[in-house]
DNA sequence: TCAATGGTTCGAAGATTTTCAAACCATCGA
DNA sequence: TCGATGGTTTGAAAATCTTCGAACCATTGA
């Protein structure tokens, strides 16, 4: 049975404006955003740009954009699958998520 | 004649998303930007949440605002205009600014 | 049942940010 | 010309973030 386990999410309610600005802030972390625009992902298949960084790293940056509310971090057998919060941070935050991700680096 | 020192500034082409990000994800930061929003101000008038910072402090996140793109810092007399880049940031990234200094708190 | 897989957590070291006092600088008014 | 005003810069200390190895944990396949 399940599973893997359950990290802590914030709610909708206590995701911040600054604190989704500061996790997005870092181009790692940004870049891994935008990979989950088309739809949830394993982590095993979120790629870094430098693909020598230690999986610690790599759960650590995941850790920055789950705890601020950016991305959801489920259990999925033995792997992780990660998605946007799209729902809650177009309800909390319109136009942003969308100006972000469409943004030309 | 003029002025006090004229300070740094990026290019509109030297500005990026994750270095406004990084600087609009401080509650002062972004507080600041906020009372921008309505047209330029000198900095006096410009009010930090915490009225007791010291002059350096606020110069300092001026500064982070300013180095990013985010804001122009022009002298005026012997005080300093600020004002935000809204044609380069709205430019660079259509709809960020809007959707950033109009989310709720 | 055991080893490999795909991750998280912990702790420490390093890097970056923040904060502040002090020194400095140019402008304005008297 | 001089003092007050409105700011910037510098340097150092404190706080925070990042990185990474090592230990750990649950799941899967053999």
């Amino acid at each position: 049975m399940s599973s893997s386990p359950d990290l802590p999410h914030p709610e909708r309610s206590e995701i911040s404006l600054t604190g989704v600005l500061f996790a997005l802030s870092d181009p790692e972390r940004l870049a891994i955003a935008r990979q989950l625009v088309d739809g949830p992902l394993d982590m095993a298949e979120c790629h870094l740009s430098n693909p020598n960084v230690p999986k610690s790293t790599k759960s650590h940056l995941m850790k920055v954009l789950r705890t601020s509310g950016v991305v959801r971090n489920e259990a999925n057998g033995r792997a992780r699958r990660l998605s946007l919060r799209r729902e809650d941070l177009d309800a909390k935050f319109p136009g942003l998520l969308d100006a972000v991700l469409s943004a030309e680096t």
